[in-house]
DNA sequence: AAGCGCGAACGTACGCTGTACGTCTCACGT
DNA sequence: ACGTGAGACGTACAGCGTACGTTCGCGCTT
């Protein structure tokens, strides 16, 4: 009786928690899939029953939700005043790719679920802090945070896809891309091996460099002329 | 005996194939919503038994792939040889978005699986295309290809991640909003009325534009100068 | 100290999912 | 006429999300 009933003393099992069940989430889609995640697969990874999962959560998108909020929570905006808007924005996207390095197969999580916490407004409030010292008016920052947004998004996903093609050509062999009409694709074939060597990090860095310098030649308002540091 | 068992001649039924089940499928996810469609949705949608469904398709991520496939081959790739590149790759981008636009629901699907198809290679081949007759090497060729796919890729996630917060801001009320860090989040509260109002559309060109201006500014081999027109 | 209330963990159950497997039927080539 | 192969089908199973009712133990009130 006296040993056995109390087990809570002797198995001080660390309370169940909306954070830990997220946690445990997280770490079920890092190491499996995010098709693997199930109530009653986190539930068996922190050894409890399903339905006392629902005391924390309200239901399977919610907690989808927490997941998404707790890895974009991880992005590091360091915010360096010395730096310019430019290097701001530049340091901007590649947080958001570098949690996209750490937690992979979340991230396609964090990219179909809405994130309305203060965790993911922080990078917004970013983006238009940058556009805003940058001397853009409040329209335009708002659609420079949109594109800056719309390029973060879609480099991922982008890279996401073809790992998905690259992986299943492994498996096939290369005759399936063989067979192609070799005059509708002559530029996929004959560009074969430019999209085969493909170095994530310098696309990354390509398509970054073009909007920034996009970014820089358009014209704005009180410091359109370069020297003039804002005060 | 003789009205009954052969109902096959007075009732027709159009015969089972890949096609129809893809196509049930694509209506299907457009009138409810992907997370709505199941083997056995499409099987009553074609008034078929479930397992038939296998005959046709080995799995539901194969069906999946079809799906992606039959909307990436709407896409209207129209070559109008007399067209700048510069309008043509506008013209590809935003063919992008129109069937965005036309299959909303089914975009998901597509932007989350691999489409290694004849129908998913042609908008690469024509970016590539256009960005070979620009005077761009190979290399630069493929990077501007998989610039231009971010962006369109990830303008169009955003912007469903995006109607999905509204949407949700609309069950919740503005109050939810409202409880932010005034200091913190202090642009994103002054910048509420921009964020608010805002027009998927003009956003989207806002950002095409951006990567258009850097890629004519970007240093090209035989046509670098302004003026030159290609033979 | 005794009793009460409440949150949290739990077990059961229901309707749904994808799909493996075996069977049946029928059109077609021989 | 008969074998054959393809395709439609029914059954079955494991796993899913979660609604609902029960139980248990801690903390507060009296």
């Amino acid at each position: 009786m006296t040993s056995d009933t109390p087990r809570a003393a002797d198995t001080p099992r660390p309370a169940l928690t909306r954070d830990r069940i997220v946690q445990a989430a997280v770490a079920l889609i890092e190491r499996e899939s995010a098709e693997a995640l199930s109530m009653r697969r986190v539930a068996a990874e922190l050894d409890v029953a399903v339905m006392s999962l629902y005391n924390h959560v309200p239901n399977k998108t919610a907690l989808l939700e927490g997941v998404a909020d707790r890895v974009v929570a991880g992005l590091e905006l360091g915010d360096d005043p010395a730096q310019s808007w430019q290097e701001g924005a530049r340091a901007l996207v590649r947080a958001f790719r570098k949690v996209a390095h750490d937690y992979p197969r979340s991230m396609t999580i964090v990219l179909t679920h809405k994130v309305d916490t203060a965790a993911g407004l922080r990078p917004m409030e970013r983006a238009l802090a940058l556009a805003d010292a940058a001397g853009f008016d409040a329209a335009t920052a708002v659609r420079i945070m949109r594109a800056l947004l719309a390029y973060a998004i879609g480099a991922q996903m982008r890279e996401a896809g073809m790992e998905k093609m690259l992986g299943h050509l492994e498996e096939t062999g290369v005759e399936s891309w063989n067979h192609l009409d070799p005059d509708e694709f002559r530029h996929v074939i004959a560009y074969g091996p430019e999209l085969a060597a493909h170095d994530p990090d310098s696309d990354f860095e390509f398509g970054l460099d073009l909007l920034i310098a996009a970014l820089e030649a358009l014209p704005r308002g009180p410091a359109a002329e370069p020297g003039s540091g804002r005060g």
